[in-house]
DNA sequence: TCCTAAGCGAGACGGTACGTCTTGTCTTCCA
DNA sequence: TGGAAGACAAGACGTACCGTCTCGCTTAGGA
């Protein structure tokens, strides 16, 4: 089999569809987008298109998972540090406001009211397994699972979503210090309620 | 003018619309439907639903007003009690737990994972404008929209947002009485950092 | 009952509408019109149409029926003139072509090819009874209605049909005199061969 | 270039449609079908449909080219013999009314009062633009459009179309030679006013 | 060197929903 | 009681996308 080869024509067809949907959501917005939009972009046949992905959507969870990938390596990091501080709790979040400053124009397409919602709602459960894995942690032992502390994991995310996705439309006037600290000030406190 | 007959009839038309949107959401779910479906469900004809909506979403919206009403009312009322304690801030929460335990099937279908997304936008929305209400009331005087206390709104309403999704799509195994005091015992820590 | 009053009532309705017809026939040409247009045009109420017409053909043949009358008028005249001479037979082309010189404007719109064709059709049918009329008066007696004298009355109002909607839409370069004149020299003889 | 495999879908698909205009025209005449009827008997999609045709009347003209390209082809070939004997003049008027006695169901629901106009007026264009081919070639050099040459193609061609017309929408009383026959003595002489 | 199988572009296709338009019927109120 | 105003059911229109398909081309190993 000619499989190197040809996987490297795979990847790079894939390569070329994940970047032709990034530049198309920043100019249109996701849902706005259509599938011809997508493939006249990327210089790709219909039938190729399909053959990689199940729909646009598809594409769009294969072009999200990066960020996840290195929010969740973050916070493994942070985790296996011993000596447990706040400053450790929520590392992840951090280094994601620093992101989407960075990428600013990508988050404020991808997660701003124009975008349409599935987009957000990936990106919200995201945010809820990344939580989960802290709850989790700080839970007293056997308690992983009981309903309060899945509440509370549900709300210190939807509460994260929430702060993100504001500041993030609203052109992020607030600097990413002030929001991650105005984040952990708001969270920790509720994390605690776990211990009790 | 005939104004009083044909308001009448005008909103007959619109309550059918309503009330079919309604029963289609439980069914299959808002994004599934097309508004074929809701016009024949209601026996309109297609242009009388144009006439009196822009489309499925502008009808949704409608639908949804009823329930943002009658919350704002309730948290009204709290706010006007003089003597303000605790029992009486996020008043409107227990009322909306109350209402979705009770239409559980509608708030399932609506805010479930099936339902799409933009039911969720309008939601989480309401919500944002409920909680900045209570937040702005509690904030030091002049302080009614400065950056750390909108950040706070988004916070909270976000955590309630995704309490109430995830209670809601999860069957619901906790009360209304536990929900919302977990809800409450999270969220007022949080409140009170604004009058700092 | 005021029997009179609501005549003239009636009356002057219909003559708004049949005015509003023609005058946006002019503008747009019949087959673009809707209904909409007409009762707009004439500052009537949509029921109010119906109640006079069953629909807008059912308009334009009142319409037309003036112009029906005056040709026929003009044709029993010269058909009651004993010493039937060449110039008596089709003796309503001259008034037709005449009348439609007069108002080039609206024959214009109504007959040309933008006009869409049932009204062409109707003009055509009209056409039909009058040349049927000529021919049956000289053919032999008792052949009124043999297919051979048939056929050239179908012939004959085809031909003159042509002429006329070629003539009013190639902007009538000829003159009143001379297309009739052509009209009259290419029809005489075949009126002839009824004779035979 | 797939060239040739596409365009043979392409003309099947055409094919299917051309068929299923047809067969519904003699079953409800041309204004009542609509694009649906025509693609659901065709078992096309309605974007194919208006792929290949812009409205149902793009449809009908391709249709009907196939006959026009028949008669003038005959035409053709009459007008090409050296001697011009009387027999040569109009040779297409022959082989349309036997075409006409040949698919008389077709023919009848097509030009027949119920169906619609526009397919009459695009037939008789095209009897307008024969006979202005034999016209021509009979006139006296140089004069090949002056407005009285145009007038007798004009009559002539109307004449046609009436007598087809009726003699179609009239069951066909008159046997082909008796009604070819008529047309040819009704128009020959009138021919001959061009000579002049 | 040639062969063969896969990836691919191009794009036709059946299907479904959209939002707009027009028709003819209806209901209500005013003059 | 006739007519203006206009809501309404019905349904066709032309457009946009979707996901499936068929077709020939390229291309890179294995023969």
């Amino acid at each position: 089999m000619a499989a190197q080869a040809i996987d490297r024509r795979i990847q790079r067809t894939q390569e070329l569809l994940k970047t032709a949907l990034m530049s198309l959501i920043q100019e249109k917005g996701f849902e706005a987008l259509s599938v011809q939009d997508i493939i006249d972009r990327a210089n790709v046949g219909r039938a190729t298109f399909y053959a990689h992905f199940d729909n646009k959507e598809d594409l769009l969870r294969s072009g999200i998972e990066g960020l996840r990938q290195s929010l969740r390596e973050c916070q493994r990091k942070a985790l296996s540090q011993t000596p447990r501080t706040e400053e450790r709790v929520f590392a992840f979040s951090r280094e994601m406001f620093t992101h989407a400053n960075e990428h600013r124009d990508v988050f404020r397409a991808m997660l701003g009211k124009r975008s349409g919602s599935v987009i957000q709602q990936l990106f919200h459960r995201m945010l809820i397994d990344l939580v989960r894995e802290e709850v989790k942690a700080l839970a007293p032992r056997g308690d992983t699972s009981s309903a309060p502390t899945e509440t509370i994991t549900q709300y210190i995310a939807g509460g994260l979503f929430g702060v993100v996705i504001w500041w993030v439309d609203g052109r992020m006037r607030l600097s990413v210090e002030d929001v991650d600290a105005l984040f952990r000030r708001l969270a920790i406190p509720a994390l605690k309620a776990t211990a009790r």
